[in-house]
DNA sequence: CATACGTGGCA
DNA sequence: TTGCCAAGTAT
């Protein structure tokens, strides 16, 4: 049994390395926005969710400095449905931070790039290594796996971190760092997966610690997570008569923060029906969904219960709410648990998105 | 060091 | 259906 090589792991990216939209064509440097903004997006995000997101995002903000001059509801919007949206206001903090301080240009060392919004351990490594050539240990969910299996090592994560970045970081290869961070995530991506790993067709399979022991799939260790206890709420589907839908704007920290919402009560354990009146933006006759909106965070569930009702053309918003035509619906930074929230709300009230209440008028009259 | 922080796909 | 998981960061 020889040493696990970077040179091994390389010889085997060059031949089954993906293809990534932000990705640059082998032996070419990659552009460090797309490499920051690819990473930023998939921090905890799948490659086939980020696709799209990275595809339109670029689109709609070129440049580092396009981003750090759009209005922040843009960016939001941008990023609705993605997820964890601190994510986006720390990139639009990021780039006004790379244009006032650095002239516009990332830095190019890891520790200058650790001192931006949003950018960790992970991300300062990655985007060092892969944009700027420079030796770092990008250590990710992958990378933990890998080296936990080739190594042996039995520490739970997050602990045991700090050994796998030493592990990492000691066979760097100094000529293709890059090359060497994207060929570990590509590894793990595909061959040293979480569950049934190729071993078989893994370029390290010689020297891995946990395979030899049959262990594989019981690397890395992880420690218990915490419970998650459910919560109840009710949301409220406000239509007026020129079809537009009331909204607020949740505070910008904290869960969905900056992201625009229906009014609700509060979440909390158990359902308090008194708390219903109390908490009516305006006061309507309610029609409940049939079915409540069933949507999972990641430290907790949650069931809404919907109640819309249909007021007169005059209403006026209540303090801190604005009424948004369902036309316009799509500038607004809408989280997926609130377009499930509409959607069940205007299907209750006999609304389909995009259908305009003159073809309602002309259904019902043809019916 | 533990916890908050989204979403969708898959077994 | 339920639980796990995916290129982490901020506090």
């Amino acid at each position: 049994m020889h040493a696990a090589s970077a040179s091994d792991l390389l010889i085997w990216y060059d031949r089954h390395r993906r293809e990534l939209p932000w990705r640059a064509q082998a032996g070419e440097r990659a552009d460090p926005y797309r490499v920051w903004l690819s990473e930023i997006m998939l921090q905890q995000t799948t490659v086939q969710a980020v696709k799209p997101y990275f595809a339109a995002f670029l689109a709609r903000f070129p440049d580092v400095q396009t981003l750090a001059a759009a209005p922040s509801e843009a960016v939001m919007n941008a990023w609705a449905g993605l997820g964890y949206y601190s994510r986006a206001r720390n990139l639009h903090a990021c780039a006004q931070a790379v244009v006032a301080r650095h002239g516009g240009q990332f830095p190019d060392t890891e520790g200058a790039l650790r001192d931006l919004p949003g950018i960790g351990a992970y991300t300062a490594a990655a985007v060092a290594a892969i944009a700027f050539g420079r030796v770092a240990a990008a250590v990710d969910g992958n990378v933990e796996r890998v080296m936990s299996r080739l190594h042996g090592l039995e520490a739970p994560m997050p602990a045991g971190r700090g050994a796998v970045a030493a592990h990492t970081l000691a066979i760097v290869p100094a000529d293709r760092p890059g090359d060497f961070a994207q060929a570990l995530m590509d590894l793990g991506a595909t061959i040293c997966t979480p569950r049934k790993p190729a071993c078989a067709l893994c370029p390290w399979q010689a020297p891995c610690r946990a395979r030899h022991a049959g262990a594989q799939e019981s690397l890395p260790r992880k420690s218990p997570k915490k419970e998650r206890p459910q919560r109840h709420g009710v949301a409220f589907v406000v239509l007026r008569a020129d079809q537009a839908i009331l909204l607020r704007t949740r505070p910008p920290k904290g869960l969905l923060g900056g992201m625009a919402e229906v009014p609700t009560s509060a979440w909390s354990a158990k359902l308090d029906p008194s708390q219903i009146v109390q908490d009516q933006p305006v006061t309507a006759s309610w029609l409940t969904a049939n079915t409540p909106v069933r949507h999972v965070f990641t430290h907790f569930p949650l069931e809404l219960t919907v109640l819309c009702a249909r007021v007169p053309a005059l209403t006026e918003a209540p303090e801190s709410a604005r009424f948004t035509t369902l036309a316009e619906l799509d500038n607004e930074p809408l989280s997926s648990l609130m377009l499930k929230v509409i959607e069940a709300g205007l299907a209750t009230l006999g609304v389909k998105r995009g259908e305009s209440q003159a073809s309602i008028d002309a259904k019902e009259h043809n019916g």
